[in-house]
RNA sequence: GGUCCCGUGGUGAAGUUGGAGUUCACGCCGCCCUGUCAAGGCGGAGGUCGCGGGUUCGAGUCCCGUCGGGACCGCCA
C-alpha cells in the first residue's frame, strides 16, 4: 500500500486505484464476492473519515432495537438487508410498471390534495390557506379519481399510488402506503383477475426469478367456512371441522343455543406443543377467542384409548364423544378447540387460532396466491340504524344471480367483489362497480341512504355518471405487502426506506413535530390546550 | 380506546429470596503482532439500570405512575 494515509477505519469512505489481479493460491476467500481477486500498488485517498456506528453495519443489527435502527436509517439501509429489500421493491415496481404497460394500461398521477370525503378510513387533513377554515384531504386511495377517469374515457389506467390512511399502524400498516391501482372499462370481473394476475406473478418473477403457479380462486363462503378467514393462509392444511350437526340433540346448554358449532384439531404430530398446551397455555387460547367475540373456548384433550379430558366433558354424551372424534378425526394426544356462536363468529375465532398455532413464518413455504371471490355485499347490520352495513363499499355491483334477492333477502346477496391474498397477507382488493344509477338507487336504499342522502353525500361522485359511464371494475394491490413477503420479512417496514413507528412518529426527523405560532395563524388555526391528565 | 411483552456502558445479553454498577460478547481508544478479509495478543475508557414516585435499613430486582419501542384487539367503507 502506496499511501501516506495512518489508517482507515470502518465506514470511511475511500477512494483506492491500484492494480487488480487474481488472488495468490491460498488466500481466495470463496464466502466473499470478491474474494477471488486483490488489489496492488494502490494509491488510497480517504474522501471522508467516520464516526463509529451506533451498531454493527452488517447482519448482527437485525438483533438492534428498531428505534434505534430507525433513527439511524440512513445507516441500516447500508446494510445488505435493507438493501436487498429496496432492491426487491424497485424490481417489483418496475416490473408491475411493465406488465401494465404491456395490456395497454394507461399511467396516470392523481391528486394528492383533494375533498374531505369522510366515508371509510380516516383522513390527513391539510389546512387551506387561501380559505382559513377549510382543508384538503389526502388520498386514502384514487378510487374517486379512477372511477372518473372511466367516465373519462381512460379505459385501462393504473397507477403506483401513495395511499394515506389515518389509522393505527401495524406490522402490516403504515400511515403511508403504495398500491398499484388499476380500473378498466367494459370488463367483466375474470378480466379484472387476469391483467392483474399479470401484474402480480410479473413482480414475483423479477423478485424471485421463478414464475408462481397460475393464482387459484376460492369462494368468500368456503375460506371463511375451511379457513376461518377472508384473508386464507393456504400454505397449512388445519382447517375449520364442521360439528353443528353432532350436538344437534345435545344436552350441553352452551352447544344447545349455537347456532354453529366449530372444530379445530391441533395434531399431536404436526404442532406437539401447542397440542400438549397446559392450563396456562389453554386460557391464553380462551382469552384470545374471547378477544375476538366468542363468548367461551371449549377445549378437549384427547388422552390414550381417545378418553376426553376437559372441564365440559361430562356434559357430552357417549354417543357424543364417538361422533366428535370421528367428525374431527382426533388422535391420542391431540388438542381440540371448539367454538358454538354465530357462524361467522365460530369461524373467525378458529380462523384466527388456526393461525396463531399453526402458520409458518412468513419467510417459510411456498407462496401461495389465492383470489378470494363473491364477497357478501352487506356484511353484518348497523347498530345505529338497523340497516346493512357495505361489506366492501357502497358502488360493488350486486352478484348477477343474487340480485332478485336485493330486496327481499339482502344478507344473502354476493358482490361481485375479490381480494387477492397471499400467504394469508390481504394484498388488495377489488369490484365491479355499479354503473347504473337505478340500481345504485337501489343499493343506496337497502344501506338507509335516500336519494336526497346520497346527493349530499356522494353527488360529486355520482353526478359524472349521469353522462354515459360506461360498465368498468378495478382493483388496488398494497406493493408494501407485496414486496414484504416477497422479501421475507414479516413487517413492511423491513421493505420502506423511511417508515413510521407504530405510534407514528419518525425517531431520525423526530416528526410530527409542533410547528411556528405564525405558521398557524397564517392557516387560521388556533390549538386547543392539550387535554387535560387526571 | 383496550390487552399483552420489552427498556441494564455505543450494541446485544446475564443479573439468584431485594444486599456495593457486578458479569459476558461485540464495538470504541492505545500499544504490539499480522496474507488479512466479522483476524490475533496485551492494556484502557465507557453506565442517572428509560423517567418520576412509593415500600424497605437497603431497589436494576417489589408496587404505582409515566415516557419510548413492539405484537395484537378495536379501527383500516
Amino acid at each position: 500500500m502506496v499511501s501516506d494515509v495512518k489508517d482507515v477505519r470502518n465506514e470511511w469512505v475511500v477512494q483506492i486505484t491500484g492494480k487488480v489481479q487474481a488472488r495468490p493460491e491460498g488466500t481466495v476467500n470463496a464466502n466473499l464476492p470478491t474474494g477471488g481477486i486483490e488489489m496492488v500498488e494502490c494509491q488510497l485517498t480517504v474522501l471522508n473519515a467516520a464516526e463509529s456506528p451506533p451498531f454493527p453495519i452488517d447482519a448482527r443489527a437485525d438483533d438492534v432495537d428498531e428505534g434505534v435502527r430507525l433513527k439511524f436509517r440512513y445507516l441500516d439501509i447500508r446494510r445488505e438487508r435493507m438493501q436487498k429489500n429496496l432492491r426487491i421493491r424497485a424490481k417489483v415496481n418496475s416490473a408491475i410498471r411493465g406488465a401494465m404497460e404491456v395490456q395497454n394500461f394507461v399511467e396516470v398521477e392523481t391528486p394528492f390534495l383533494m375533498p374531505s370525503t369522510p366515508e371509510g378510513a380516516r383522513e390527513f387533513l391539510v389546512p387551506s390557506r387561501k380559505e382559513p377554515g377549510s382543508f384538503y384531504a389526502l388520498p386514502q386511495s384514487p378510487q374517486l379519481w379512477k372511477q372518473l377517469l372511466m367516465v373519462a374515457g381512460i379505459d385501462r389506467y393504473y397507477q403506483i399510488a401513495r395511499c394515506l390512511r389515518d389509522e393505527d399502524l401495524r406490522a402490516d400498516r403504515q400511515y403511508e402506503f403504495m398500491q398499484l391501482d388499476a380500473e378498466m372499462s367494459f370488463v367483466t370481473k375474470d378480466d379484472v383477475l387476469a391483467a392483474i394476475s399479470q401484474a402480480v406473478v410479473a413482480a414475483a418473477e423479477a423478485a424471485l426469478g421463478q414464475t408462481p403457479p397460475p393464482i387459484e380462486q376460492i369462494t368468500w363462503h368456503d375460506a371463511m367456512n375451511r379457513f376461518g378467514s377472508d384473508k386464507p393462509d393456504l400454505r397449512f392444511g388445519m382447517e375449520l371441522i364442521e360439528l353443528t350437526d353432532v350436538f344437534a340433540a345435545t344436552e350441553f346448554k352452551a352447544f344447545a343455543t349455537a347456532k354453529s358449532i366449530k372444530g379445530l384439531r391441533v395434531d399431536a404430530a404436526t404442532y406437539p406443543e401447542a397440542a400438549a398446551s397446559g392450563r396456562s397455555k389453554l386460557d391464553a387460547f380462551t382469552d384470545r377467542a374471547k378477544q375476538m367475540g366468542a363468548k367461551g373456548l371449549v377445549w378437549i384433550k384427547v388422552g390414550d384409548d381417545l378418553a376426553l379430558d376437559s372441564p365440559v366433558a361430562k356434559f357430552l354424551s357417549d354417543t357424543e364423544r364417538a361422533a366428535l372424534l370421528q367428525q374431527m378425526q382426533a388422535k391420542s394426544g391431540d388438542l381440540l378447540l371448539l367454538v358454538a356462536d354465530e357462524w361467522s363468529t365460530s369461524c373467525e375465532v378458529l380462523g384466527h387460532l388456526r393461525n396463531d398455532i399453526g402458520r409458518p413464518p412468513v419467510h417459510e413455504g411456498p407462496y401461495r396466491y389465492v383470489w378470494v371471490i363473491d364477497f357478501p355485499l352487506f356484511v353484518g347490520i348497523n347498530a345505529t340504524t338497523g340497516k346493512p352495513q357495505p361489506g366492501h363499499h357502497p358502488f360493488c355491483q350486486p352478484h348477477p344471480d343474487d340480485i332478485e334477492r336485493l330486496e327481499t333477502d339482502p344478507m344473502s346477496v354476493r358482490a361481485l367483489a375479490y381480494d387477492l391474498v397471499l400467504n394469508g397477507w390481504e394484498l388488495g382488493s377489488g369490484s365491479i362497480r355499479i354503473h347504473d344509477p337505478e340500481m345504485q338507487r337501489r343499493v343506496f336504499r337497502q344501506l338507509g341512504i335516500s336519494d336526497e342522502d346520497a346527493d349530499r353525500r356522494f353527488g360529486f361522485f355520482l353526478q359524472p355518471f349521469k353522462y354515459g359511464a360506461p360498465p368498468h371494475g378495478g382493483f388496488a394491490f398494497g406493493t408494501d405487502r407485496l414486496v414484504a413477503i416477497l422479501a421475507g420479512e414479516e413487517n413492511i417496514r423491513e421493505v420502506i426506506a423511511f417508515p413510521k413507528t407504530q405510534s407514528g412518529s419518525d425517531p431520525m426527523t423526530n416528526a410530527p413535530t409542533p410547528v411556528d405560532p405564525a405558521q398557524l395563524n397564517e392557516l387560521g388555526i388556533r390549538l386547543l390546550p392539550p387535554p387535560a391528565k387526571s
